[in-house]
DNA sequence: TAGAAATGTATGATGAATAATACATTTAGT
DNA sequence: ACTAAATGTATTATTCATCATACATTTCTA
């Protein structure tokens, strides 16, 4: 039991405090080393009863994030940080190939539906058109780190088949497919763990996941595939390496890199 | 009150639910005009009763996310999406001189401090340097939309004054101070909005946040500005262009823009 | 014109989480 | 050695949310 999810905190005012702090301490807004507040303290800041707020910190022990001395106070640990994925903006093709050598693919879900409205207006899809959807958790060592929903188009779809999803990653296949990309546009936002993501990412429900979008569209601006995918922020996030660039009046900044990206697992002491 | 914040929804359990099914219309997972699951279904899917169930969506009513109607069910009511601001991910100078000029900076923080172990290493700082931390919220149309706390080192921060932060980016004053700035590294990810952050964004304990932590250097390498911003995701989110680049053998994604990147106030209303 | 599927309304029982309080113990600092 | 500030332990009261249940009402559909 390394990294027992379960957490048993009592009731739900403790559960939430302790997944704040939890968030706080895995975030790194508390470093490792640093005294949280006392007891009476954060018992005074959240409105509950110290009981309370004991419950949540022994959860937090239990949990090995933090370590509790009577006279000293509660301490937040090292974390043994769950070997983690940084992945530049531009992580498409090159270093997905690489990843997707290291990491299992597991479909969950896979079928031809009507696609949403907002789906059909971002592929610019004709109305009636159907669009193949499939749902794909990715996994590094066994663990989850990435929910991927996506939209493709029928008939685009159609040349290539559901095993091939668990296989190849989909930019590939598409470009195997004869579709030529050649434009994309990601947005990246943030959004509470649902409870079927949480279930598939194994997280708590109401944990926080990067959210990205991405739209791809081919040389004729038609859309070819529609991305929403979910990320563990502990196990998984994004990073832009930015040069200045561009001469005294106007002066910017220029996003770096592209092809050189590169995914770093820099597996911490994994216990 | 076009949109006051309170939502009064009575326990925990239900509170919770509240919060996951705004999140889930906030943003996009659920569209508007699409029925959500019946109070049955949802009691079920969240194992409680109908009555908390009841009481998530009365509070979703209030907050004007749904229009409920017996024998229909609950519906998702198109969003006035509050102004929003897409940021390009190399969102520096260009815009953010322009975003500047139509939003607000309030200063909640000013003063000179130890640097913590993270901050100290990223910024490459002797031990016992001292930094400057300032703790800001802008906001547009008084709708605070970002949380930013940077930390420069006190050498560099003598060259301006605390004025100057609340009129101009920090960026700029940089700039002017004879530092030259050259390299840059963003990381993006999510966290959970605790006590502080929630009041100064007005938004619940416990919303989920876009967290940007960027870390510029000098031409020497030596750290020049730390910033950990918290974003709103409603009000404000990362937008990147890729376009496709490279040969055959070694295609690549390729960042667009730069300096043509641009602020877009799509205000409310629109779709 | 039923019938099914929603939401609206009402009520009483239950209990588990929470609060309030008191006291013991460990540790660091003066 | 004293004090202050932590956590550890225990007990009791109580309340508020939650559950379970029943029935009414509106709406769409077959």
């Amino acid at each position: 039991m390394t990294s027992a999810e379960p957490a048993a905190v009592g009731g739900m005012k403790a559960h939430r405090i302790f997944l704040l702090l939890k968030d706080a301490i895995m975030s790194g807004r508390i470093e490792p080393g640093q005294k949280l507040p006392g007891e009476l303290k954060l018992a005074e800041q959240h409105k509950v009863s110290r009981v309370t707020v004991r419950r949540a910190l022994q959860a937090l022990r239990e949990a090995g994030l933090v370590a509790r001395r009577p006279g000293i106070g509660t301490i937040v640990l090292e974390q043994p940080l769950d070997a983690r994925l940084t992945a530049s903006v531009s992580n498409l093709l090159p270093n997905m190939v690489r990843m997707s050598e290291a990491s299992d693919v597991k479909l969950l879900e896979f079928g031809y539906v009507e696609p949403t409205g907002v789906v059909r207006e971002r592929l610019g899809l004709a109305s009636g058109e159907r669009v193949q959807r499939s749902i794909r958790v990715r996994s590094m060592n066994g663990k989850p780190f990435s929910h991927l929903v996506t939209h493709v188009p029928a008939r685009i779809a159609l040349n290539y088949n559901e095993a091939d999803l668990a296989d190849t990653p989909l930019f590939v296949l598409l470009e195997r497919s004869g579709v030529q990309v050649s434009q994309a546009t990601q947005t990246i936002s943030a959004v509470l763990a649902d409870q079927d993501v949480a279930q598939a990412l194994e997280v708590a429900v109401g944990s926080p996941l990067i959210a990205l979008t991405r739209v791809v569209c081919d040389q004729d601006g038609r859309g070819v595939e529609h991305l929403d995918a979910l990320y563990r922020p502990d196990r998984y996030r994004f990073q832009i390496e930015l040069s200045r660039a561009g001469d005294e009046a106007a002066r910017y900044w220029e996003p770096m890199g592209g092809a050189n990206d590169e995914v770093e697992p820099r597996d911490a002491g994994e216990h």
